[in-house]
DNA sequence: GCGATCAGCT
DNA sequence: CACAGCTGATCGC
């Protein structure tokens, strides 16, 4: 249980309120139990009553968040419109006793709100009420709810739940009035279903297909018919917030303050531009990338740092290492009631990020997973070896002629490790163009910066884009930049090659060959194998997986939902 | 004439 | 196929 200095819980109430069986627990409630909890019930009032009042509220936003969780909490996010900021947070939450009347099991709320703030003293007040709401009338996902119109004063909801407590002895919950049930009317101004997760998530996607039927990943990146704006999936907000994850592809997204990107990828910032006018979120490297490339104002991005929680719009978010090209980053979400959303953006999972104190088993409620090669027939060798493997071939090949050039195929962020150490090995320079030599120089490594050139001729080693590793290409650029050699190999770092077990170490495939010109395939990815995947879910063991990649047919999706329960069950 | 977006391709 | 682009055409300003 995370409840660190953040939470806006005491440590004893963030167990009660949000231990990941406390749902279970309630409805299993023994009278002796039941003893308990109001007396827990009663020392909460005493404490309550010798805090501090709560200060008058205005509620300034035209947007308030309500999220029901498995702890069937809700909250209330506000922000102000002026500055964007979130000032307070006005958590109600509600806690669920099952009482046992005749036969039949009833579930009643008792609700305990509570002011809280960044600034002063987390819990300002408690109290606690009758039912207000039936736990059938709450969903367990989040729902964002328009406040548009409303302009409510705080103190105008929650006196009328003070009186009522007033008039009514602690023990004995009554029927709501009417008048909060018109309040929380208002705050629910849609109907609340109440669904199981893999019915509701089922349905998400299933809206998707059809919203969406072209099939593919949803990026937002191809399929447009129409001149239509289209949406953005599910998938890529983050639920009881006001985020979402590389998603720049939808315009201005309703409800979406805070755009957090993962890494600088194409496919991922697609959309993004100098005209973006919100706030971005990343790492420096990334951040670094989108103005050197793209134009993005600095105004409109917020550096984040590794490794450790910074608040933004009143939720923790700490970015942790993603392994997959240069500035690429995980996102972990931490809640005030310390329930926790892992975004991994693209990654490659590997012992080293789980050991990550951030990452601990079973805490993470939902994890976002890049399920690019999440099927059992995608095995490939570790990047050490397959580097290894690359740079025993290029030594062998210069030492038969010295005259080869080698050109290795990159994306415009992404396998620099395979040319930095092949030029590593042979203790030369890179070779690279203009564009790709700044690019290389905003990724914070020393050794790899020192080692590049825009002068063809000072080495053997070219770096090349991924696109160019074909024989026509290659005769092409040999013929551009030099008349020194004689030879040119292409070496082609991919995950969809397709590894030849030789039974040795040599970890590559020729792709092509003709007499001055071979084209060398090798399995390096900077995606998680599906082993390696397996590993990843196993150890963290979140309560529930969202697939981000080969999302588009429902039949892979049913598959991939396969691999989790198994992966779970363990 | 420029940038943004799209189809096609790898 | 997917990935992460690239190229060249078209659209909007």
């Amino acid at each position: 249980m995370a409840t660190g200095e953040n939470s806006y819980l005491t440590a004893d109430e963030a167990d009660h309120h949000t231990s990941s069986s406390s749902l279970k627990r309630f409805i299993t409630l023994s009278s002796d139990d039941e003893e308990k909890e109001s007396n827990k019930q009663m020392v909460k009032r005493q404490r309550a009553s010798s805090l501090p009042k709560a200060s008058p509220l205005k509620l300034m936003n035209k947007q308030a968040m309500i999220r029901n969780t498995r702890q069937t909490s809700l909250s209330i996010i506000r922000t102000d419109v002026n500055t964007g900021e979130n000032k307070w947070n006005l958590n109600t939450m509600t806690t669920q006793i099952t009482t046992k009347q005749s036969k039949k099991k009833t579930t009643q709320t008792k609700l305990a709100t509570f002011f809280s703030s960044k600034s002063s003293s987390p819990l300002v007040r408690t109290t606690s009420l009758p039912t207000v709401i039936k736990k059938e009338s709450i969903t367990e996902k989040t729902d964002t709810v328009s406040l548009e119109g409303f302009d409510i004063d705080a103190n105008e909801i929650f006196s009328q739940w003070t009186d009522e407590l007033s008039n009514t002895s602690s023990t004995t919950p009554t029927k709501p009035t009417v008048d909060s049930k018109s309040i929380w009317k208002q705050i629910f101004n849609k109907p609340v279903k109440s669904k199981a997760d893999d019915q509701e998530l089922k349905e998400q996607w299933s809206k998707l297909d059809k919203e969406q039927p072209t099939g593919g990943n949803h990026h937002g990146f191809r399929g447009s018919t129409s001149d239509m704006k289209r949406n953005c999936p599910f998938y890529k907000k983050i639920p009881g917030t006001t985020f979402c994850v590389d998603a720049f592809n939808f315009g201005n997204i309703d409800g979406i303050q805070a755009y957090f990107l993962s890494h600088f990828h194409s496919d991922h910032y697609g959309g993004l531009n100098k005209k973006f006018s919100n706030m971005l979120y990343s790492n420096q490297i990334t951040c670094n990338l989108c103005k050197s490339q793209l134009g993005v104002r600095p105004e409109n991005m917020t550096v984040l740092p590794m490794n450790t929680f910074t608040n933004v719009h009143g939720i923790d978010v700490a970015l942790l290492d993603a392994n997959h090209c240069p500035g690429s980053n995980m996102f972990l979400f931490r809640f005030p009631n310390g329930k926790l959303i892992l975004h991994t953006g693209d990654f490659r999972a590997a012992s080293h990020l789980m050991a990550h104190p951030l990452l601990q088993p079973n805490q993470i409620d939902t994890i976002y997973l890049d399920t690019t090669y999440c099927d059992s027939h995608y095995r490939f060798p570790s990047q050490d070896e397959v580097i290894q493997s690359a740079v025993e071939l290029v030594s062998e090949q210069l030492e038969q002629n010295p005259r080869t050039l080698v050109a290795v195929g990159t994306y415009l962020v992404g396998k620099e490790r395979v040319f930095h150490a092949i030029a590593k090995a042979l203790e030369c320079k890179i070779f690279v163009e203009a564009r790709k030599f700044r690019i290389l120089n905003q990724l914070e490594d020393d050794d790899l910066s020192n080692r590049l050139t825009t002068k063809a001729d000072e080495t053997n080693v070219h770096v090349v884009g991924m696109g160019s590793v074909t024989p026509p290409m290659l005769q092409t650029h040999a013929d551009k930049h030099s008349l020194k050699y004689t030879k040119i190999i292409g070496i082609k770092p991919t995950g969809w090659t397709t590894p030849r077990t030789t039974g040795g170490t040599k970890h590559y495939s020729i792709e092509s060959k003709s007499s001055n010109t071979t084209i060398y395939g090798f399995p390096y990815s900077e995606h998680s194998s599906f082993d390696e995947l397996k590993a990843f879910i196993e150890y963290l063991k979140p309560k529930r997986i969202i697939p981000t990649v080969n999302v588009g047919r429902a039949n892979v999706r049913e598959k991939m939902n396969g691999y989790f329960k198994q992966w779970l069950s363990t």
